[in-house]
DNA sequence: CTGAAAGCGCTTACAG
DNA sequence: CTGAAAGCGCTTACAG
């Protein structure tokens, strides 16, 4: 009887409930632009609650599994790798399948955000998930218009409102790196950080900011290099850092990348880590695990960030409207070898 | 111009074509049975000779791209996530979807072998690479039987016959290994390698013994210690070797997990590499890279081992019967720091 | 059997 | 931004 029901709902229908007229609700389906908010979130709504399928959907075999797509930018990343990896766990217990598509591979895409949200619906996706930051606001927003649950990961800057996003406490962990570091005994402490605009960096920054302020411990602002995340920074920053009068005698590098740099330089100089000089990272990839000395690091619940976006987007499905368009996961200090109370 | 044609065929313009009406088209393409034998033969030929496809067809076409499971036992690796690159790559060119299933997340699978291989035709599945050494042979021949292809990718051992397999070419990367260091100057080399029973590993400890061979260098037993792929192998093996009468001057361990921990043994011990101890590794993974001193290692080539296992599957969709049932390609020998001439 | 006519479900063009 | 109206492509019901 429900089942008939279904089958026998057409876009007229959905129209009706909502209130609206055929082509309006046409229009929120093809993902136009003429439509207001206040209506297309009035049919979005009818959709979700009667799941209403076009004739193509509907011819689709109903015994598929939901799919969920996964953008990744790379595969070479290990952050990447590890959200993936919370994906794909919970991808399981859900029983969700899960179609992998990395950007970083294709030539420039001949698709416009408007064609790539289209092959989406096409191709029966239910949701989306992007783990990378080269994926504008312009291609989320078409999504978000065909109603179509995308959450965004760890975007280096926040994307547009409406778009859900999950990351790290980057602020707390920053200020548990410097802290650990004050408990230590240090005070001159740097940060070489990532690129000065890129917002996770900010908030590591803010942090270290936050905690030599609660120490009483004034900031020096030759000790603050910002950079790229990339391991070269790391090494010329340390570079300069020996030049200064007072070189800092514990650094805390933007990511794990930077403070790998670090310790290699420092090994060329036959500096002592971390009995001459604490490292302490951040990201807790296995590169912290392996490097010797093994690095201090505030790792990144990468896994969990991974599980909690699935289930972002398998709530969204339900109908079910996000606690928040932002959600950060706590970070948590991993305190290994690269660091020791100052001589 | 002919493109602009194909999407404009309408049901319309097959009847003109054919000189009957639309609705006599449409009975035909839908198989009804109130239409003269020399009518449906008409509009059949005319359907074909064009290519006539419904909006439905003409959606489900675009969309409906061939996909392909790809089961790794997990995503930690590197080399999985090297391989799963190259298979990216090659899909993004020809085009096909890519599902991921990660073994060593499920807990034991409730499937038996035919229910799960059941599961990948039910869901529109057209083939799968296994990357994973966890899918023994009962599951592919499930697979077989149905006519999946399926392609796998360095098995710890061969597969059954029948199941095509694609590795590397681990003799010639152990000689090669042997030879670079038989070429430096070394005659006291050492093979650390992994477990005894594993094929990759025998093929690379006698493509050793066929290096040392060739080179009129004499086998000498002790110097070759069997184990496991793992760092503390390397650690303890660097440990026993050292305890010989006359230590080798160069290891060659069985990959770059095992060289990393004759590596790291080494700086405990503050052995120089390589002035004092030449090491080369086998895989050639970013670890190879980015060790200090970086590490000579016969590198795999991964991404085209992705690149080929989705090529035969493909190959193999379209009926072409591949040219073997195991493929090896070339792996090269990547001189780093971490080789010299003995002292 | 055949096809003109009506109908269905969706989309498009456009007036307001 | 909205929806009445027209249109599109296909199917159905039915007269011949």
């Amino acid at each position: 009887m429900a089942l008939e029901r279904q089958s026998r709902l057409t876009l007229a229908g959905v129209a009706r409930e909502a209130g609206v007229s055929a082509p309006t609700v046409s229009k929120v389906i093809n993902g136009r632009h003429d439509v207001s908010g206040e209506t297309r979130a009035k049919v979005l709504a009818v959709l979700a609650r009667t799941g209403y399928k076009s004739p193509l959907q509907q011819r689709r075999t109903l015994a598929d599994k939901p799919a969920v797509e996964v953008v990744l930018d790379s595969l070479i990343s290990a952050y990447n790798i590890a959200v993936l990896n919370g994906i794909m766990e919970c991808a399981v217990e859900s029983g969700v399948e899960v179609l992998l598509h990395v950007t970083g591979i294709e030539a420039a895409s001949p698709l416009n955000p408007d064609q790539r949200a289209q092959r989406i619906v096409d191709e029966g996706r239910c949701g989306m998930i992007v783990v990378t930051s080269a994926f504008g606001d312009a291609p989320l927003e078409a999504f978000r218009r065909r109603g179509i649950p995308v959450v965004v990961i760890d975007p280096l800057n926040p994307p547009s409102e409406d778009v859900v996003s999950i990351g790290s406490t980057d602020w707390a962990g920053g200020k548990d790196a410097t802290t650990h570091l004050l408990e230590l005994g240090h005070r001159r402490i740097a940060y070489l950080g990532g690129p000065d605009n890129v917002e996770c960096n900010q908030a590591r920054l803010h942090g270290y900011l936050a905690a030599l302020r609660s120490h009483d411990v004034p900031v020096q602002d030759d000790y603050i290099i910002a950079g790229t995340f990339a391991a070269d920074h790391g090494a010329r920053g340390l570079d300069a850092l020996l030049r200064l009068d007072r070189p800092p005698t514990a650094i805390f590098a933007g990511n794990d990348t930077i403070a790998l740099g670090v310790l290699a330089e420092a090994r060329r100089r036959n500096i002592q880590v971390p009995e001459q000089l604490s490292v302490v990272g951040f990201d807790g990839t296995s590169k912290a695990e392996e490097s010797v000395p093994a690095l201090t690091s505030v790792a990144q619940p990468f896994q969990e960030i991974g599980r909690a976006a699935l289930r972002t987007v398998l709530r969204q499905l339900r109908g079910e409207v996000p606690d928040s368009r932002r959600v950060e996961l706590a970070t948590h200090l991993v305190v290994r070898e690269s660091t020791a109370a100052p001589r």
